[in-house]
DNA sequence: CTAGATGCAAACTCTTTGCATTGCC
DNA sequence: GGCAATGCAAAGAGTTTGCATCTAG
């Protein structure tokens, strides 16, 4: 368990980064923004960091429409993000209705449900 | 409305694997599964037809978990996937539940959903 | 005959990797 | 000082595109 042995300025830069947002952001966005703000980082630092905090756990990461990879910071183990369509807000939701869903879906299907992605989509309460 | 202008022989073969594998291919996988079958087509031409299918609402695409994009022949129009870890089988699930978590969402996060994506994941009935 | 479809190869984008250098502890 | 992180450039993988050629209707 010796991982993440070195906070160096560029990671701690990009956890504030993304802890910050909490909007999904890719690679290069990350990237483009830490350079604005006078951060010197290479866009394959930001891959690895990237990489690392999802095997933490403390970022999730996405494929988006454009089939770019993006990232977001999040906190909860188990749970699914409302997405504002609007201003880009990542929300995290907690999951309990699911086992309603699996139950039915074996009845109907008989399919042994293991696990689940989910999405929301919509508009937040500072963009409605 | 002039889509799809030409039933080719390409095309054909392309919606007919997808029909009976029932499963996600990667472009290159139906490129390669066409091939081995004797039919000459060039992978340019299966991307191109699988945007056109999915454009049209015949075939869903999803990106796997290499990053790779897939896509599976479909029938119903709104409704969400039950894809089998063992054989890759893809289960047509209708979604009706969905209307009591979008309320429960925008009771506890004020979020207005206006749409969702979900998927589920297990061993269908062959693979039990 | 003509608009649309195809094949080929080159271009593109995003991501990963090898290796020398730098930096944290 | 030693192990880990970084930067750079080059390689990789998947996907898209331009253009000449072919083909369904």
């Amino acid at each position: 368990m010796s991982r993440n042995l070195y906070a160096t300025r560029s990671r701690e830069q990009i956890v504030n980064l993304l802890r910050s947002e909490r909007r999904y952001l890719s690679a290069a966005a990350i990237h483009r923004i830490l350079r604005s703000l006078g951060t010197q980082v290479s866009l394959s630092t930001v891959y690895r960091t990237l990489d690392l905090l999802v095997s933490m756990g403390v970022a999730s990461s996405r494929t988006d429409d454009e089939g770019e990879q993006t990232y977001v910071f999040c906190t909860v183990e188990h749970h699914h993000h409302a997405i504002c369509r609007k201003c880009g807000h990542v929300e995290e939701v907690d999951c309990g209705a699911m086992d309603a869903f699996a139950a039915a879906l074996q009845r109907h299907h008989a399919f042994e449900l293991d696990s689940h992605s989910l999405e929301f989509y919509g508009r937040c309460a500072r963009c409605l």
